[in-house]
DNA sequence: CCAATAGTGTCTTTCAGACATTATAAC
DNA sequence: GTTATAATGTCTGAAAGACACTATTGG
């Protein structure tokens, strides 16, 4: 944003192209899959990629709506929660030249989530991650994004309340805990799971509202109003 | 970096102009200082703003390349740190339209840290961080940025080995300890501080190294080769 | 009654925090 | 010897981890 030259007459041939990628994570079949669509056109025509897009100056106000909006167009899918990972860019991750793009994690709960209906429906794939990945090859540099996006989440899960994001509106403390122990894969302590949500203060009780089966019923919880992500003094 | 419609149908016109600003961080007189300067071009002429610049496709091979040779460019500064922050972009931070900008986080030892010579000496100063902040307004939303820099650093410092890229080659653990102290804003005790610093073992002293005083030698230490930031377990 | 899961209580070990003590230089 | 800071040791209280126990439903 700095600098003496004259903005035009530096810029107009160097600008390099700007896109903004989406990884959209949630929790299906007892793991972290993810959305990717299947290219239609040049370069990478056939193969998996991110759910990505263009800046539309007159649309957006930044980039998160950028995001946003291209979530919701080409995936269907409104995210309570995006964040912006990072910055991708070198004049390798694509054949045309030197490109940027801005990387964006959106989690979303896997009940209530909508699949664009009509034309590329069949272009639009969930694929379960192993490791930090998925199986097929992806479109430009898109495998690292997605094992970087991989990597923050499990990361955070550590030390926040982000699988929150991943949940139904009501749940258990025990479907929580499930959430947690999918995404680090590891069992944790019902107790001290509960001594630590209950500490945070994120989740209030819904009132009169359980979840019946063949046993003790489970009170069911929601995120209190207003509050985003939290994080723990330590470690969950 | 998907889509269906041709890139270059899309993108002649609506491409937004992209830029790459470092905040250079320093430990200075005691506190945080960062590199400032004074714009010379409209707009926001003679304001004060993060060093920044354009990326030139034919020298950059990546954003960090960029923001490297932007560095040593219009700084002076070989910074050995240098860490993404956050990408920007909206169509009020730059009068002209929509823009982005990819920012960076530069840390730099204050010993031996040179200002670039010659014809914009004057228009280059360090300049005290007091909050989140510095006292003059900035151009385009490097107040925005800045703090954004100044809180994720500040972060860090709590559960990383980050400071250590604002020390000279070799310091004493009491030196380190001060640099801690100087960035968190409260004092820490010298034994918990030297065991997290020997569990984390990303130091090594330097045989024969010492500080003399009229006290007790210091043993000097230096980063383990080939080492970068290390996380603690949980906080320092 | 039993089976199954919800939810809470208790004990032990570990570790952070506070503080004390010893070490080694200059003078 | 004194002074000043380096470097390490010790004690205590709080919290994490492991586990047991009680609660409440359906069948």
């Amino acid at each position: 944003m700095t600098g003496n030259r004259d903005m035009t007459a530096e810029t107009d041939f160097l600008r390099p192209l700007v896109t903004v990628d989406v990884v959209i994570l949630t929790l299906k079949d007892g793991g972290l899959q993810t959305l990717l669509m299947k290219r239609a056109a040049e370069p990478f025509r056939g193969d998996w990629a991110l759910v990505g897009g263009y800046i539309h100056p007159e649309e957006d106000d930044d980039l998160e709506a950028a995001a946003r909006r291209i979530l919701g167009v080409k995936a269907g899918i409104a995210a309570p929660y995006v964040e912006q990972l990072q910055g991708f860019g070198d004049r390798r991750r694509d054949p045309r030249g030197w490109t940027v793009t801005f990387a964006y994690v959106a989690l979303i709960a896997s009940e209530g989530m909508m699949l664009s209906k009509g034309a590329n429906a069949d272009s639009v794939a969930w694929w379960p991650v192993a490791g930090s990945g998925v199986e097929p090859a992806l479109a430009f540099d898109h495998t690292r994004i997605l094992a970087a996006a991989v990597t923050r989440i499990r990361n955070k899960v550590e030390y926040t309340s982000l699988p929150v994001h991943l949940m139904p509106p009501c749940f258990t403390l025990t479907d929580l805990q499930r959430v947690y122990e999918q995404i680090l894969g590891r069992p944790m302590d019902k107790s001290q799971f509960r001594r630590r949500i209950a500490e945070a203060e994120f989740l209030e009780a819904v009132p009169g509202e359980f979840r019946l089966a063949s046993n003790r019923p489970a009170q069911l919880y929601r995120i209190r109003a207003g509050l985003s992500t939290i994080f723990f003094d330590r470690t969950i």
